[in-house]
DNA sequence: GTCTATATCTAGATAGAC
DNA sequence: GTCTATCTAGATATAGAC
């Protein structure tokens, strides 16, 4: 055969790398298949040799999404001491307003995971609740736990829809105190230094 | 003339509303102008005659969104000795997660705004504000204001991305506390003005 | 496995009759 | 002001050559 035996399977990382990318910047209903094949050298019509449909596209799209999003979270084992606390600092960064396409999907898919297939939602359900699991263990209260995704989840939200540069630092600083607050005092403790702006 | 000369205004008004609910439904950029324009019984053509461009009803149709949002949070005059605190519980309640089309459009719309015109993110960002400035007051603190709209706004996005009702309950009375938590801390705490870097 | 070509459908928007 | 008919462009998906 002309093709390696591992072709498909790049090809299929490949798409699914690029897509996810592609349908956090713009949108994945509004995106179309040919532009999401064109971006990794091939044409729209050999799409169907790597997944049936869009939709399947969509679903596995998301799936590698909240897999990413779990890591990103637990996956911090470096030097600082608190690695919850930056990653929540990370995530309320003027960086992730600005790049949609390498952050997180809730901000940009949540509406359309919202009007997705009952199987899409089971999956970003079982993702949550994992991530809810970690965070909750590091807070050291459920509600609390949640309540803190919640607040960086809208904080993009707000940010990205928001024109000026000024109103968006407004927010995100705002969130960024008050995420140190919320997790200060579930977790009992002194109050730590100040956040440092990104 | 075969028409009164309040039809157009009328019509107007009418697509208007029935848009403004069909996006938060269903999304404005997936929804076709024949079907806006079926909803009030008329074909599509017949829209061309009320708004030059698809894109300049979605601009009316965020504005009305800002201005009713506002409206809500501010025109609760009842029987409540705490209005602010039933609209926040009112936000995040099952209601407004099973029915987005009567809800605030951020949740829905948030990423197409995020994708839109400046002009329409200005509009938003004045309407926000406006939100902000008010609530800002009631809570007495600028932050936590900002903090509760962020995680009202989460919250709903993150409830309906998930499939069982058991977590999206879950969701809505963990934020519901961590609410009442922030609103109750910054009302009662002695005046502690926020401090304000960069 | 990927290509060109195509089928089928729907989108936003316009022309002209009434 | 609304209609039917149509233009142009784009969508998802398939057929068949290579």
């Amino acid at each position: 055969m002309r093709y390696s035996s591992t072709h498909k399977e790049e090809i299929r990382n490949k798409l699914l790398a690029n897509s996810r990318a592609i349908a956090k910047r713009g949108g994945f209903e509004s995106t179309g298949v040919d532009a999401l094949m064109k971006a990794i050298g091939l044409t729209g019509a050999a799409f169907y040799n790597h997944f049936p449909s869009k939709q399947a596209l969509f679903q596995s799209l998301i799936e590698a999404e909240i897999d990413h999003s779990a890591e990103m979270l637990a996956g911090v084992q470096n030097a600082s001491d608190d690695p919850v606390l930056q990653s929540l600092h990370r995530y309320l960064s003027a960086y992730h307003v600005d790049h949609p396409e390498q952050g997180c999907m809730l901000p940009t898919l949540g509406p359309e995971i919202a009007r997705a297939t009952p199987e899409v939602r089971k999956a970003v359900e079982s993702g949550l609740k994992r991530i809810h699991h970690y965070l909750s263990d590091q807070v050291g209260e459920s509600d609390a736990a949640w309540a803190l995704i919640a607040q960086c989840v809208g904080a993009l939200i707000l940010a990205r829809s928001m024109e000026s540069d000024e109103a968006r630092r407004d927010i995100l600083h705002a969130c960024r105190r008050t995420v140190d607050d919320l997790y200060q005092i579930r977790k009992n403790r002194p109050k730590a230094p100040p956040s440092v702006d990104s």
